[in-house]
DNA sequence: TTTT
DNA sequence: TTTT
């Protein structure tokens, strides 16, 4: 089914820092638990309440993964675009069990840093796409090569070759 | 936490028909199975490959319910858009579960009939926002009482011709 | 047309301290200029650049109009999300302008501080949906009256508790 | 400033058919007209009115030119993301002028066909992300390299099944 | 269990 | 200029 679209939008806090891992082909993920809450008043009593609401991030978009180990800690804001997906696992008794996760892979992947932390000023890569790290050439947004390619963030700049953001 | 956004954005198409529930007070809710896929040339064979993810909808919204139970059907597809919530729950052995679900509850949820289908021309219901049952003569967005309240769609037609921002 | 969406969702700092502005209906809306970066590093000298992107944000919703005016100052990091809006007017000479704004007005307009700042422990109304100020008792999402009513914020406390979906 | 988001989301239907324009260097774009509307009951007269808004959407990421070129025609329904941006440019007078697009460019760019339309089997390109012509045997996502990269679209199947988290 |  |  071409024709679809799965997108998580989260802003919230992270409740301790990131779990990274790797695998055995090199690759890395990153996962974190981040909390969002809603507060109302209650129509009964009058009094504010409060849910908090707990999710599992995951992350694999290689641009992301080392913002996430090298920025994120416990407590950091964060906006977070991700997939929702449900993994099947078995527990020890052998029974099917599910978890559902915020994937950040691939495209449409962000993650941007929300709070004002001490910052190295040497350092940009404070927040990222997906592809920050892989294709660390290429124009903003990607759009190598073309149009979009010499206006340094205009696209209407015409002539815009020589322009190759990140 | 103030400060925190919980979003989720879904297009894709119903697996089965809504299951509408009532309760004991006399709401309602209604529970819907959405699937999205994404597809992808794999790397090693080059063969065209699929993935398809399953969602679990369920729709409290006041003004979403009648729109889910009279218009969706098995195969349609829909825009929607709720927030992330982890439920849970004790299986037999009464072991703690966990599901999460898609809910469409209150201001920000929505869901928007993306198929045209044969449709009744004496209704006009066929999408709604969160309220819609409820202030059905609010204007758009409901921002009644102020300048939006005249203004019938256009936030300027109330006085605000001659602003000129920026 | 029904079955359509129109969402901008932005995360910038206040360029200037907002500006309220009244309407002879009692009425009431306040204007802002958010600022949004994008950087990237130049294929060819290879240095980091960035371009800022201004956008003008006019909240009418009721909920969030006290917000903007109580809270968000010049500088103030915030997360909006609205609709797009083109405006016609006429300039001096007669011509036919058009303004671009996001608009922040009826259902699903939001607006959610996201800077720690002073804040009195008194209130609890830093952030807001598009009617918090006018049905403030409402549950968390407003789906007062039924299962969602009493839910005081979790779908499932109406009742559902036993409902065990997929 | 790193930390700032801009994204827009639209579903609605082309005005007229895209069109497409090249650069001297070999780049290309297209532009269409994209319609929402909102309908709602007027207050005062409890009649059903109507708004429709029109957007201009530019295309620039390699991925999505083909997909706009080759399926959509006015009617089409589409679902887009881009982000917001305001070009200035000189009228004849010589006066300053604004418009605002939102663009398709990079990553976070996304479109999306929503009309059952006559498809060729043959083909799959119906839809796309930014990059999907410039890296078509990528997996979904394009998390090539790491776990993700020998996924094929479930981020766990690279030695994470046992994972198991919260 | 949908859709392409 | 679309769509319902």
């Amino acid at each position: 089914m071409s024709g679809s679209v799965n997108k998580v939008i989260l802003v919230g806090n992270l409740g301790a820092d990131p779990e990274a891992r790797s695998f055995q082909n090199g690759g890395e993920c990153v996962t974190m638990r981040i909390a969002t809450s809603e507060s109302w008043k209650d129509r009964a009593t009058g009094e504010r309440r409060e849910r908090t609401e707990w999710h599992t991030v995951v992350v694999f978009a290689e641009g992301l993964v080392p913002v996430a180990k090298n920025y994120l800690r416990k407590g950091s804001k964060v906006y977070i675009e991700g997939k929702l997906q449900t993994r099947k696992w078995q527990d020890q008794a052998g029974n099917d069990r599910y978890s559902t996760e915020i994937v950040c892979q691939g495209f449409n992947a962000q993650l941007v840093l929300l709070d004002k932390r001490e910052r190295d000023p040497g350092r940009d890569d404070y927040s990222g796409h997906a592809h920050d790290g892989r294709w660390s050439n290429s124009t903003p947004g990607g759009g190598a090569g073309g149009a979009a390619g010499t206006a340094g963030g205009s696209a209407f700049d015409a002539g815009l070759d020589d322009h190759v953001p990140f």
